[in-house]
DNA sequence: GTCTGGCACTCGCGCGCCGTGAGTGCCAGG
DNA sequence: CCTGGCACTCACGGCGCGCGAGTGCCAGAC
């Protein structure tokens, strides 16, 4: 086990890389520091933190700077998340008040993301599958052609078409516009395949063929996970990423198009709190000089959907973690208000 | 008036300065080109087109690149649109046509633009104002709390809650929703306010207040512009700008998330054809370094919206206006279908 | 055992120098 | 008006070198 000492060691090289984005040698961290010891006394510490693996040199002569798994351990165990000041957290709360819809939620959240963390802001719309049902709404578009618009309890609004085998008469449309709103009005959506699947042995028999299309096209709806989407921004803070620019930008902005790779990436994330995936933690190789921040939010107790950031692993954890979560939090609070 | 040759002397430094993205010398040009002059005579020609301004040296003693207005005079006298080929179309129309929805037709073209000009693709959602009105329907969440859903006929849907000032009954409401859609289904959303301007007349006194909020919500819906929306596609292409990278790509990057400064990009295109606008013909400062090839597309023959490709001004411009030409063809053609 | 000061060593970085060569402008002659 | 010739310019890349931050190690002090 590392001494007392080196941890602090390891958590001033970790706060002055982050600042300087410079090596740090042990005389600059016993200036910045006061250590209460000798800069003999910090390289002897470093040279140990270097062979556990903490931190590295970029080449011979040169200062330390921390390793990926250098930041797993100031993230768990020396560094907490630092809370937002009440100004701050004043700020969020205007900013994200003015909101006059989901969409415009989910807009002014990543804005106010990336503009907090100054890095790359994801957020997820409110997934469907954990949210319940407000409204089923069935248009009649043609004869055999009908509209089905589903209303969640979240705003947000999914539409689709369906073809019917045969006819479908007012009467009956309205009929099982009614049933269907009776059954599942305010529940979850993994609770509708229950509830609807008798529905079609209350009507007709030359109805029956229409309201199983319907019904199935409900719970696709449903079901269809790869309708999750999100948001991105804050792209332009992709430059402040270092100097070795290009080759590492390139395969970030392509990760970040790849909305399938970041859904997976925000679903890994199962801890309750704030998660931190750090560098080579990330499984996406384009991701691998990265560290991703995300947490999940919810208009209740429960999380219905993530949100995150995205930015270099030299980043200021306390801070950035602290950001996410209040984001995440008033994000909930607004959306139960709504 | 330029001579033919140097007419011919500006386009082939225009081709090879896109091909190599090197200055082009006298000599090289005469070696790639058989202008059946020499290297001399060209040297000529390039210092009249200097003191035209449509080239520039970047430092003496160094080869010529295009000036803003030498790519202006390229692509309006000098060069045609590049026609897609026949593999290429059906490669187009068929990556199309596998398209379920709007929101997917979109997000399909915009990957589509991005691969085939190797560029960042920008597409505009088909917008309300010239569309027309396939159906409105009315829900009721609540006694006094109404839904109003809007279906257009490209397919997207837009959705308003309406706080009504009295409570509204189901029987009103039936009324409402069949006399509001057999007046404006199938029409333009400009006719509209038209048509619907008496309806509160129809009804009992008690109704009349919620009658003509709904009225007034449908209509700023149907004005709404700001609701414009455009996805973005094919960033990662920004690496390919240049060597000089950071500083450039950086207030690109922000140009495009400003969805605003991007709409009115678009919108300033009035030209039926595809549109091109080279460098500082941008009005935004952050896109000074680009050029923007656009075009409308529509589901008839009028264009309800456009889309188009943000590159360096340094590009292959007849290709890139081919692509863009195509794909906005052929994306017409699946929104008419639908 | 732990910390400290001293010391020799390493090596990346910045700077200045210089040769090379592509490219130019100009001019005299066809 | 075109061409070949010629002198000139200047960015670029390679080389050498001194500086200085940073290191590892060691002997001595606490």
């Amino acid at each position: 086990m590392l001494s007392e000492r080196r941890l602090q060691v390891l958590r001033a090289i970790v706060q002055d890389y982050v600042g300087t984005e410079e090596p740090v040698g042990s005389k600059a961290l016993t200036e910045r520091h006061n250590l209460g010891v000798s800069p003999a006394t910090v390289r002897n510490d470093m040279a140990a933190l270097e062979d556990e693996g903490f931190i590295a040199q970029p080449h011979t002569s040169a200062g330390r700077i921390p390793t990926d798994k250098g930041y797993r351990l100031f993230v768990d165990k020396l560094a907490g998340v630092k809370p937002m000041t009440a100004p701050e957290r004043r700020a969020i709360q205007n900013f994200l008040e003015g909101a006059v819809d989901l969409d415009d939620v989910v807009a002014r959240t990543v804005r106010l993301l990336a503009q907090l963390t100054r890095q790359v802001a994801v957020v997820q719309y409110p997934s469907l599958t954990r949210s319940t049902v407000r409204h089923v709404e069935l248009l009649a578009l043609a004869p055999a052609r009908l509209m089905l618009v589903l209303i969640t309890d979240t705003g947000r609004v999914e539409q689709r078409m369906v073809d019917c085998p045969a006819p479908f008469g007012e009467a009956s449309l309205a009929d099982l516009r009614a049933r269907l709103n009776s059954r599942v009005a305010g529940r979850r959506f993994s609770d509708v395949p229950g509830l609807v699947e008798d529905l079609p042995d209350a009507f007709e028999a030359e109805d029956r063929g229409t309201v199983s299309t319907v019904l199935s096209t409900l719970l696709e709806t449903l079901v269809e996970e790869n309708e999750e989407r999100l948001m991105i921004g804050g792209t332009a803070n992709l430059t402040r990423f270092g100097h070795d620019f290009p080759l590492v930008i390139r395969p970030v902005l392509e990760a970040l198009e790849e909305q399938v790779v970041l859904l997976k990436l925000l679903g890994e994330a199962k801890d309750p709190g704030v998660t931190v995936r750090i560098g080579h933690e990330n499984a996406h190789e384009g991701l691998n000089s990265t560290s991703v921040v995300s947490v999940g939010y919810g208009s209740g107790g429960e999380a219905v959907a993530k949100l995150g950031v995205v930015g270099p692993t030299r980043m200021d954890y306390p801070g950035t973690m602290g950001a996410v979560r209040a984001v995440a939090r008033y994000v909930g609070q607004i959306l139960a208000e709504s």
